[in-house]
DNA sequence: GCCGTTTTCGGCCCGACTGTTTTCAGTCG
């Protein structure tokens, strides 16, 4: 697949054209990066649409006209782009180390090469040892400390989060701030709003009156390590969690604007503005304005959308993946909530590699408000989690019988299990056991190297044995420690579609597996999906919202999934 | 270099903060 390739180039020429800007080449590096982003996030190797369609296929791509095009077709049928070469020649320079680093854009990274001949990271770390920094004009020793916090932090490779760890710090606070009592409203912004798996950064806007104290009662909380930057409209922290905080004060006549604008994402409100333009209406972060200046909205962010003629879109959705254009229909769909989920399908308990007991589960499902949740430990053969043999879990099933009887009216148990699919496709269990269970996750933990063939038949191998319910984080990634393995996910839906078969959406922060992407790909298939927290311990269930959220990134409505089915509805479901 | 429900020419999202300067360019979101 050649598109992140091409990408990479397109972006490249566009930092080398910004270098050397007159008012035309302005637009024409807006171009490039736009057209950079398209080609990135296309589902389609754009080798395959140019194989399919030639170069008028990837003139159909938004953004993508002539120009572009005969540079992505130099590039699939010569390996090479002949103005990428000429320009590399005149900039021998790592752009995308260079400008990787905060505070460092393409301006300065040709400023740099051409005082210093600096070309990469470590060229920089040299100049910076030996204070060459501060005598290049326009820079000082401001500068120079800049660029070395910008490369601890580069090198650090903490700049992003996961939400999990994110969205907790974002609401704490958030709470502070208003227990504080400067603060009269304060709301998630951002990617964090957005519920993106990992975030660069945390945006918290707020309305206050008293603008400096609010500021410096936010760089003083124990949370922060030190002030990137402080100002009347937005102050910005580095907090010890190793990830930068942003705070804005709003007026409170324009906070709907405000959320608008600062939830994002950056590409979305780029077309929900032009919209506005068409409308001869200019939207910025303080309101919506007509042609004379006159502020029409602001307050509320629903009256926004309204008044440019767009349904509401929830904030999982903007990420301008053709939301704009249902919107506009007014055909954005309800989305499913976490009020929605009705229990969880993937619970542990101590008896395999879970920390609490099957009473301390159910007591907090039952505090979660569950009408059911599916006890499912893991099999023999994953030893490293102490995985149950047949007679333990008959044993551990006579418990789970004697805990219904006396909480069965309250919250109902299901009796269950992941069970390993072995290398050959087959199940960890025997097959009279797993028929007796209620709800039975197929998952893999083993092997994880096969080549895509291989582990597809796998997995569908044992969808098709008709003995598993659910088919539990289909890809196996973990973020920032495990890649998915290989595995064709349109054959799998297919094969989860032929068979009633439920694909995860795997809540555990570092897991969301399915993640977005997945989701919005496979939901073209008949299936279901389960939103499950897959708790080792009493505290996990809190995780779903994390999975709820991934849910809605994938447009998810509460139709499509298992566990919102009430608990006679969801019997059902299991039983075909 | 792209694009079209006023346009095939003339627009293209836009405001805040910083550093080093003294009026602004560069970067960021």
């Amino acid at each position: 697949m050649e598109n992140k390739l091409i990408a990479f180039i397109l972006n490249e020429i566009a930092d080398m054209l910004s270098i050397d800007e007159t008012e035309t080449s302005k637009f024409e590096v807006r171009a490039y990066k736009n057209a950079a982003l398209v080609v990135e996030s296309l589902q389609e190797p754009i080798e395959e649409i140019y194989q399919k369609g030639g170069k008028e296929a990837l003139m159909e791509l938004p953004g993508i006209g002539k120009g572009l095009a005969e540079k992505i077709e130099e590039y699939l049928t010569k390996g090479r782009i002949e103005k990428y070469e000429k320009l590399r020649k005149k900039y021998p320079i790592n752009f995308f180390e260079l400008t990787s680093l905060e505070g460092i854009g393409a301006k300065t990274a040709v400023l740099l090469y051409q005082k210093l001949k600096i070309k990469n990271i470590a060229d920089l770390k040299k100049a910076i040892e030996e204070h060459k920094i501060r005598e290049v004009p326009n820079f000082g020793i401001k500068s120079e400390e800049e660029f070395k916090r910008s490369i601890k932090l580069f090198e650090s490779g903490k700049g992003r989060i996961l939400l999990g760890e994110a969205l907790p710090i974002a609401e704490s606070i958030i709470n502070k701030l208003l227990e504080n009592g400067k603060v009269k409203k304060a709301v998630i912004a951002g990617s964090v709003r957005r519920m993106k798996e990992t975030v660069g950064d945390i945006d918290i806007l707020a309305i206050t009156g008293e603008i400096e104290k609010t500021m410096d009662y936010f760089t003083e909380m124990e949370e922060v390590q030190n002030v990137i930057s402080k100002g009347q409209a937005k102050t910005t922290v580095w907090l010890k969690t190793g990830i930068s905080c942003d705070l804005r004060v709003i007026k409170s006549e324009s906070f709907g604007a405000a959320q608008q604008y600062f939830i994002g994402s950056k590409e979305h409100n780029i077309e929900v503005r032009k919209i506005a333009l068409k409308n001869k209406l200019k939207l910025n972060e303080y309101g919506l304005f007509d042609s004379n200046g006159k502020m029409i909205s602001g307050e509320d962010e629903h009256d926004i959308y309204e008044k440019l003629g767009l349904q509401y879109i929830p904030p999982e959705m903007r990420e301008n993946k053709g939301e704009i254009e249902l919107a506009a229909k007014h055909k954005i769909p309800k989305l499913v909530e976490l009020s929605d989920i009705k229990g969880d399908l993937h619970t542990h308990t101590k008896d395999s590699d879970g920390i609490n007991s099957i009473e301390e589960m159910a007591e907090a499902a039952l505090q979660n408000k569950f009408e059911y949740f599916a006890t499912t430990n893991h099999t023999k053969s994953l030893k490293i989690a102490h995985g149950m043999n047949e007679s333990r879990f008959r044993e551990f099933f006579k418990n789970v019988d004697k805990l219904n009887d006396s909480v069965g009216k309250k919250i109902k148990i299901l009796k269950g299990a992941e069970v390993d699919i072995l290398r050959d496709g087959s199940l960890d269990l025997e097959k009279d056991m797993l028929k007796e269970m209620d709800c039975v996750l197929g998952s893999i933990h083993s092997f994880f190297k096969m080549g895509q063939e291989e582990m597809t038949k796998r997995v569908i191998n044992a969808i098709d044995s008709g003995l598993i319910h659910i088919f539990a984080h289909p890809t196996g990634r973990i973020i920032n420690e495990r890649m998915a393995y290989n595995i064709n996910l349109d054959k799998v839906a297919e094969a989860a579609e032929r068979n009633k078969v439920a694909l995860e959406i795997n809540s555990f922060p570092n897991r969301l597996d399915l993640n977005d992407a997945n989701i919005f790909n496979v939901s073209k298939y008949k299936i279901l999906f389960s939103i499950d927290s897959d708790a080792h311990n009493t505290s996990h269930f809190q995780f779903l919202r994390y999975g709820v959220g991934t849910a809605k990134r994938g447009w998810l409505t509460k139709e499509r999934i298992l566990n919102a089915k009430p608990y006679n509805e969801l019997i059902k479901a299991l039983k075909k």
